[in-house]
DNA sequence: TTGAAAGCGATACCAC
DNA sequence: GTGGTATCGCTTTCAA
């Protein structure tokens, strides 16, 4: 391979200072227009790119953000957050010269020493905070680290920038359409309480109802899976007195139940609305196909690498609320039962 | 935040140089056992980690190695495999100080320009090339930039170090599996034509056909998606000669396909056996649950790695075959329908 | 075996 | 407006 193009050689061929080198090709000030132009030419000629080595030694920045993805990897592929997440992150980062670095951590005792080696090598020079817990760890972990870093759905409180999508209007959506076509008895069923996000999406489910006089029927706790829907599926569909509307924390615990109601016989949506929330492309696909509630992975991660980078160069920051979620009806839900 | 441990501290604080600090912490020879153990507890006492913006200049390695996801983001979250790749990579190059840099790129014209810039920013030390087309232009370029690479899933006279999971015996049992159940009327849905992985399980499901002396049926292009597949079932379900058995290139477009038969009227298995490809998760919630081939991408992931950081050590490689994907027969194949 | 010093490729400061 | 030069944190000769 050739030899590599370093910012000496395009010195040398313009004819100045590696200085004035670095100010030109990074718009600063102190360079006349008839040199910038000479060195611009230079750059361009010899097929100059800055190494990303140099730079980050000198400039203390590694210009890269890390995620830690702290599940399976198997998990990962079920999992419809990461894609549009990801992939709102690179579109943001991208432009401005930063890489995204992903890990994975398969148990939760690891993550944080994930966070640890991440900061101490300053092999990234800032993380994104995804699934955040109650009184998440990682927080006063990346404080002490000095670490810029950026939650995702947090709640009010959260002590560091954060995005956020709201639930309400959606999950309130949700509930005025199933509420006009007649049902009243409503169950959800949530995820991990571990997890805000879980928190929230019942809160929000609980207060819609509370807010229209009716009284929020059982939660059971669906962990976000297929077999956590079955699960659900088979405590609230025992009962004498079961639910005609389930609202499911999110779309694969919502697939997991209806199989598993329609496993017991009931008909979805004719004896049963199931609806989930996050709105992955297979819901679309089921039969019947999925109501739901349309998230915008792709928008919260372009935000929060904005974000993330204003906080990487100690620029202040303002939090985000990218527009809330919206409802999408399509065919699990349905009149209520007449003969119920 | 306190300020940085480097190596000039472990130097000082164990009382040499920081060459003798650097050999060693590397393992390297040219140190007594008294002082090594020295410096080993000075580097432990001050909670040192190495720099890897100063190793990486100095050693010219970055110390990590990138994977373009040459999709829409849209695409990742139903793609099943690179949960388990990125996952399988993860867990050979962590324990070995290596990270991955994750790249995506919308369109196809501006993969190779993805590539090209990570090579020339020396902002990582190898790539991943998967999902390889055939005459891949990724191939003469990273020749061309001199970045190792190492490929997935390549066919035989691949010019670089690669990764391979044989689709003959899993596809070969598939066929015996069907056959036995009396299916002698064979269709196959396709990925595009273009990638290697497409032909290839092409080719195996036709050459184990005929090694049968079964005639192969007609062959349509079900874009490894879920449309794809429903436009495959319409293809192949309106002629009177209609296969009675048909393999899918992946999980997805098979799902697309029983989906699209099941609205026509026909019975899966009953009316219709249908076998995907692949091994998703979603795979067993389908109804009926879906017989395939399943692959993995955890394994590939973990030995493309080990290539990788071989080829970037300048070692000789060798190529990898891993296990040969294997059959799942669950619900979607069953006996030839006697009227047929 | 150990230590001093020269890079690696940029940035940034400071004379000129 | 310029061009030296110290500097970042480490690896790697090369003397001592």
């Amino acid at each position: 391979m050739a030899h590599r193009v370093t910012i000496n050689d395009v010195a040398a061929r313009s004819g100045v200072a590696i200085s004035s080198v670095s100010s030109a090709l990074n718009g600063r000030p102190g360079v006349s227009e008839a040199t910038r132009e000479k060195i611009l030419a230079a750059a361009e000629e010899l097929g100059f790119v800055p190494s990303v080595r140099g730079r980050s030694l000198a400039g203390k920045k590694t210009f890269s953000v890390g995620l830690v993805v702290h599940r399976d990897p198997d998990v990962l592929e079920l999992d419809p957050f990461f894609g549009g997440f990801i992939g709102g992150i690179e579109s943001y980062i991208d432009e401005r010269g930063f890489a995204l670095v992903l890990q994975t951590s398969p148990g939760a005792s690891e993550i944080l020493e994930r966070y640890r080696r991440l900061a101490a090598g300053r092999r990234v020079d800032g993380v994104f905070l995804n699934e955040l817990e109650v009184d998440d760890a990682r927080v006063p972990t990346v404080q002490d680290l000095g670490l810029p870093a950026v939650g995702i759905g947090a709640d009010d409180a959260f002590p560091l920038p954060s995005v956020r999508q709201d639930h309400r209007p959606g999950i309130d959506a949700l509930v005025e359409h199933l509420t006009e076509l007649g049902h009243t008895h409503f169950a959800f069923v949530g995820g991990p309480p571990r997890f805000v996000h879980s928190r929230q999406r019942e809160l929000a489910w609980r207060e819609s109802l509370t807010a229209r006089g009716i009284t929020p029927g059982p939660v059971v706790d669906g962990g976000f899976t297929y077999e956590g829907g079955i699960a659900a599926a088979n405590a609230l569909l025992a009962n004498r007195t079961r639910p005609t509307a389930v609202i499911c924390a999110n779309d694969l615990s919502a697939m997991g139940f209806i199989a598993q109601a329609q496993h017991h016989g009931f008909d979805v949506p004719g004896d049963l609305s199931v609806a989930g929330y996050d709105g992955i492309q297979l819901g679309s696909y089921l039969r019947p196909t999925l109501t739901t509630i349309q998230t915008s992975p792709n928008q919260i991660g372009f935000e929060a690498a904005r974000l993330l980078l204003q906080a990487i160069d100690g620029e202040p920051t303002v939090d985000v609320n990218v527009p809330a979620a919206e409802l999408v009806i399509r065919h699990s839900t349905g009149p209520v039962p007449s003969s119920n």
